[in-house]
Order: C-alpha cells, then sequence, then structure tokens
DNA sequence: ACTTTGACTATAA
DNA sequence: GTTATAGCCAAAG
C-alpha cells in the first residue's frame, strides 16, 4: 500500500478504464449471501433477510435483488425465499413456474396451492438461526 | 435527474 | 376468508 493502484499511472487524464461497473457492493449481494445460508428443508420470507440485513422496512428490495439473483452466481437459492405467507410468490420469476415447487418438495417441503405447508415449521429466521 | 416499478408487509374495510 | 390502500427503499427506464 504504498502506493495508490488506482490508475495511478502516467498520462494526463487517462482514464479511459472504468474497471468492472458491477462489484458486489451492491445490497444484491448481502441478501445473495444470506439467501445461500439457508438450509435445505427450509425457507424464509423475505422480510426475515430484510430485517437481517438491516432494511426490515422494504422486504420489497430483497424481492429486487432476487430477481438479479438469476444472473447472480453462484446459484442463489430462491425458491427457499416466500413471502410471509410462506406462499410461493416468485415461483413465476423462475425458467418455469413449476422449478420453484418442484425444487421445494424435492428438499422436502410440502408444497400445496402454491404455499408452503407447515411453513412455521420450516421457517428459517437468519435473525434467529444466526443470532447475530 | 425524474418517474415507474417491484419476487413485500401491515393495517383497514 | 379476501380485497384495498399505504408505506418502504433501491434499481431500472
Amino acid at each position: 500500500m504504498t502506493q495508490l493502484k488506482k490508475k495511478g499511472k502516467t498520462v494526463a487524464g487517462t482514464k479511459a478504464l472504468k474497471e468492472k461497473p458491477d462489484r458486489k457492493d451492491s445490497f444484491f449481494e448481502t441478501v445473495y449471501d444470506v439467501a445461500r445460508l439457508i438450509p435445505r428443508g427450509r425457507a424464509t420470507s423475505y422480510g426475515a433477510i430484510a430485517a437481517y440485513i438491516g432494511t426490515k422496512l422494504s422486504a420489497r428490495m430483497v424481492g429486487w435483488a432476487m430477481n438479479a439473483a438469476g444472473s447472480a452466481r453462484p446459484k442463489v437459492p430462491a425458491h427457499r425465499v416466500v413471502n410471509r405467507n410462506g406462499m410461493l410468490s416468485g415461483k413465476h420469476h423462475f425458467g418455469t413456474p413449476d422449478a420453484m415447487e418442484k425444487l421445494l418438495k424435492k428438499e422436502g417441503i410440502k408444497v400445496k396451492n402454491d404455499t408452503i405447508v407447515d411453513f412455521d415449521k420450516v421457517f428459517w429466521d437468519p435473525a434467529v438461526e444466526l443470532a447475530l
């Protein structure tokens, strides 16, 4: 750290390169991180994640982030994230509407009528499980 | 820079 | 039980 590696090269005004525009500084990465922490066979709500990251006043942002999750790497288990009612609100955002439901069932989560059965049992709260 | 939207949630009727 | 409305914050158009 002796010097600034920030385009500190010569040439006055050679800012042509703007490095990579997308970095994990985004609030999305935080959401992805929590989403990946969801254990198999469990599910959580947007509000729970939002509360964990501190934006509990905006569970919507979690959904927004998930929207980009489709492009996130590694893949984010968005299928384990549902709304407060346990309803698969985002199933339509998967490649196919059945993908989310199928994944949940495969993990042992019962899904009926696009809603997780015994959601309170499979509910996984990062603020509690992670007990930060 | 402003407007619209969006995979939510809570409260009210 | 559902439907309507408001609050919320951040990103995309």
